[in-house]
DNA sequence: ATATTGTTTTTTGTATACAAAATGCAATAT
DNA sequence: ATATTGCATTTTGTATACAAAAAACAATAT
């Protein structure tokens, strides 16, 4: 069990809440003494967990001007995802490559609930697509590509846009991922996740055309 | 001109200079009175320092322990080349595909004073380098991509690796990559950018075997 | 009306104060 | 000698205070 003796984690949870829910909206200057007492304490921890939001890209500090809630365009949206694409195809790549069978279960077990269901619920989907996608990364058991690929996946996550694409079309994809993991073939592994984020990437560019 | 009115901004500075040059050593805890006093600010700026590298991996904050500068295993340093080497093999692909030819110039620029010298600099050598790595980044416009690059290389700037292999190998290699952009060609621009990385990455493994 | 200047209010950046927790140390028991 | 307990010291986490900068506003000039 975690104790947090450190009031700026469940400050940083909150506000990171009220960004994803717009309760601060993009644009937004955050006056710090206003939301220190609304959430019931002072500057000092509200100002660690504002730094951590801003070393996550959500918030922007202008010195001496104020702390601001970030706001992102198409374009950083479809950029993230090009970082996903080199990030999640050298995951499945090293998990190929690492021939430990015993994660493969892990891996399936996200989609099992699906699998020859004629009604999917896009909500549990997308928890389980999250999942997924977390726990290729995590499986790797390299920490550096852990921390930065939350670094690019959390902008997505507070975009917040479910699915980009049905589950009748993504689940095919993934398991063709998982497959290639489970065959040890790294460069299959690799060109499959690739070309399940470019397909949702592309999707994304044309729909904003 | 860029003014800072903001104190943490060159504390942040310093420290990581001390732990480069092991001023603060691997492990160490950092007593925060002291080396406020020592820099002549109070604790406050010097604790935003210290989140700042401590989201960048830096420095290790355990909950009213204190805050310990990191140790980075040889196992991390290889995992970061694994990062690098998604990272730099999609901004390859990038630079060719979009076919701006005016940026070849700032890339082969870097190694310029280098071509046909018997005898190279390894310091300029290693500062080149650096550029050239950097270049590559920020010159695909992507910003997340930029962020999360930074983030996967401070550690191998803190490392202070010297050069991995020597110049009369490496100089060709990057040359070949300019080239394959130069010639707007994303596969081998993407091939010959992650061989690169490659190359040092598996050097460093056997070194340390 | 629009600019310009001066004044007041707000807000930031920093220092400092202080309680609670962790650490170090000495005295005692085993 | 090694543990164990209690006490003093150090250090952290948080609140608060305050100067300096920025923003908001009002009064005057153009």
């Amino acid at each position: 069990m975690i104790e947090y003796t450190d009031l700026s984690k469940p400050i940083y949870d909150r506000l990171k809440e009220m960004i994803i829910n717009e309760e601060l909206k993009p644009g937004e200057k955050i006056i710090q003494e206003k939301i220190a007492e609304s959430l019931g304490v002072s500057r000092t921890p509200l100002m660690k967990a504002l730094l951590t939001l801003e070393n996550e890209y959500l918030v922007e500090s202008i010195p001496r001007r104020g702390i601001f809630v970030r706001s992102r365009d198409q374009k950083e949206i479809i950029d993230v995802y090009f970082c996903r694409e080199a990030l999640e195809g050298m995951a499945a790549r090293l998990l190929a490559e690492q021939k430990d069978y015993s994660i493969i279960g892990q891996l399936k077990d996200c989609f099992t609930p699906f699998v020859n269901k004629k009604e999917i619920n896009p909500i549990n989907y997308a928890k389980a697509d999250e999942r997924f996608h977390k726990s290729l990364i995590k499986l790797t058991g390299n920490a550096p590509l852990d921390k930065i690929y939350f670094f690019s996946s959390i902008h997505d996550k507070v975009i917040g846009h479910g699915l980009v694409r049905p589950p009748e079309e993504t689940m095919e994809e993934h398991f063709k991922i998982i497959n290639a993991i489970a065959m040890g073939n790294p460069e299959d592994a690799e060109s499959y996740a690739r070309e399940h984020i470019r397909k949702s990437r592309e999707l994304l560019i044309n729909q904003h055309k």
